[in-house]
DNA sequence: TCCACTTAAGCAACGGTGTTGCCAAAGTGC
DNA sequence: GCACTTTGGCAACACCGTTGCTTAAGTGGA
């Protein structure tokens, strides 16, 4: 429930309905008991029975074998029915486009994949995305599909899915993108950044942590930032804009026209080239890692992009040490830990699926 | 009510309750009338009544005069109760204790200023508090109080109120100041940094922005962080590290160790003197603002502590330049405002009281 | 094999929430 | 003075999670 709405029965009802579905989702194949989410919501037994009555009533979720007595009646396992509903993730990037259908646990059902030139004007990328839309859901029929996370390079505007200036496509300047491809598929839509997509998707599958922050260096560089387990968009949707942190006062000027942004610096170095480039370029990524990690006081760094997946042990243990020098110099206990991203290229399809799916799950407001 | 946990049908009172009372307290002297907190909570019209009539049942709540009427029965308007209960704020400085006791509505019904040694050792510390506190509490005399907010210089963990290095003072390193509070005192203490409790303080009074920073130049450099509206303390309490941000690589070394820290160049900069100094500082300060503002797309930068208030108008001016030159050129619409926060020094402790009323107002989880 | 015991989950009654339908109160304006 | 508008309370209601109790389904010792 947002801080400044007043909630009546129905949104208790949603709320603790989406946290019982979410933690289901959580358990996955292995399931979870009536006791252990009363445990875990805090909500009585007897109250978890009645909603989880509901939500097999309603298809979502089914009785799955018992686990091993304790002395007693053994516990029934309950387990989300991940076929009921699915999600359409869509990835617009700058040559390829993504598509994946994704059923409510987030796993992959189906996925396709197209050459794209998003330069080409908005009705061929229309065309292509809802064509590739279209098979995919023909391949796999009769669904119920509950809508289409879209992906997308560019700074834009969540709430209303218009694109701001793309990267070296001014074409898409305010170009509504929600509202076309709402049109176009009959569908809900939703748009995000790539990054914000993915970092949802890590959210969503990842490795439990509440805070962290995503890092993806391709051929940009930005973030996405997961901060107390829900996605920050910030008040304008800019939120993540990592590449253009000034950390070289009077540095290199940068493509944006600041000077010694870590994109600039980071690529620069990429492109000088050999081993001694890579560590150099994992450094500077390693002190941006840093600071944001001491700003936001997050739980873990993660790091995806081609950039990085070309050199993935070289670039998690230069960040790594950079974390890790300067935690013990600042002394605020050991250093966080860095990963690679997991699912590599396939991380903004899925989140963009996701974008679809966390409302159920409570994860996210819907819009 | 936390995203991960149940809600009843008491939980689902309080929310709705607290909404209320803060929309009360934002509404001030002018007060409010039932229909309008109908539409800014979304809550039907009887549901209002219901409530409100409970609150003026508690005492919290009472009707003060009528609007004109708009052609029918005028509507009442309603008032909190600001009297009805008081907290006290603390703040523990390197070389001064400030105490003040404020009512509901987060106004000061009475102040005092002791000077300390935080050096002195914890007994001395503790005995100097304890004293200040009473004195507040007697002059003011039988006053329903609800407890007492301490804001610190240093590193802390808030859940538990343990302190860790506090700079310069390493005696009070894992000192459990809450506990030892509560214990003397006989009243719920509640711990914080001083810049969050800065900039909780202005989240509740202030100009409304949903999402800030305040960025406070004292003898150190810190940073309070609202974020869609609540106090972002991270997982550890340790967010608002901004004065070690490394804003030059391989600058000059700083005393925590790091290169090219903002701080440092900042303090520096101040200290080489005359307007160029100050002027090359607000640079500094600003280029680490607009770091802060485009990671986060936050609405506003708000500016305190001793330097800056010395220098007022040079240091917004400063921020703000560097704000609108970098927002021109990433191209992300106008720059946001940048302003010196009011209050002054006063502001950290009228934040640490805001910390026990808070809660009240839903702005906060209570801890 | 039986029976005492333990644990899980459902049934029924309950208290309390916001909602709905209706009506009284308190103004305006012709 | 009367028709009309708007506000806000009263009473009945639907529905939420809670409580107290019962039934289901196991374990383990005699």
């Amino acid at each position: 429930m947002a801080a400044t709405v007043g909630a009546n029965l129905s949104a208790l009802r949603g709320h603790n309905a989406a946290l019982v579905l979410d933690l289901l989702r959580t358990a996955g194949e292995a399931g979870i008991s009536r006791l252990e989410l009363a445990e875990r919501t805090g909500l009585t037994p007897q109250a978890v029975s009645k909603i989880t009555a509901r939500l097999r009533g309603e298809g979502l979720a089914v009785e799955a074998g018992r686990r091993a007595s304790t002395g007693g009646k053994p516990r029934t396992v309950l387990r989300l029915l991940a076929g009921a509903a699915h999600a359409v993730g869509l990835h617009l990037d700058r040559d390829e486009l993504h598509t994946v259908l994704a059923d409510l646990s987030g796993a992959v059902v189906a996925a396709r994949r197209a050459p794209l030139d998003l330069g080409a004007g908005s009705d061929a990328v229309l065309a292509a995305a809802a064509c590739e839309v279209d098979a995919l859901l023909d391949a796999d029929g009769g669904q119920r599909v509950l809508g289409v996370g879209v992906a997308v390079p560019g700074p834009l505007d969540h709430t209303d899915g218009v694109l701001h200036r793309v990267t070296g496509f001014p074409q898409w300047d305010g170009f509504p993108l929600r509202e076309a491809l709402t049109e176009r598929l009959g569908l809900p839509v939703v748009v995000d950044k790539d990054t914000n997509a993915a970092a949802l998707g890590l959210a969503l599958e990842g490795g439990g942590e509440r805070s962290f922050a995503y890092l993806h260096l391709g051929t940009g560089l930005g973030a996405g930032l997961v901060l107390d387990g829900a996605l920050y968009r910030g008040a304008r949707t800019g939120a993540g804009e990592f590449g253009h942190q000034v950390i070289q006062l009077d540095g290199p000027r940068c493509s944006c026209g600041n000077r010694g942004c870590i994109e600039a610096l980071c690529l620069a170095a990429v492109a000088s080239g050999g081993d001694r480039g890579l560590d150099e370029a994992a450094r500077v990524l390693g002190e941006g890692a840093a600071n944001l990690v001491s700003l936001l006081d997050i739980d873990a760094v993660l790091l995806g992009g081609r950039t990085v997946a070309a050199h993935e042990k070289r670039f998690v243990r230069g960040v790594e040490q950079v974390l890790a020098a300067r935690a013990g110099r600042e002394g605020g206990g050991p250093a966080i830990p860095v990963r690679a991203a997991p699912g590599g290229e396939t991380q903004a399809v899925e989140g963009a699926a996701h974008m679809i799916l966390a409302p159920l799950f409570g994860r996210e407001a819907p819009s």
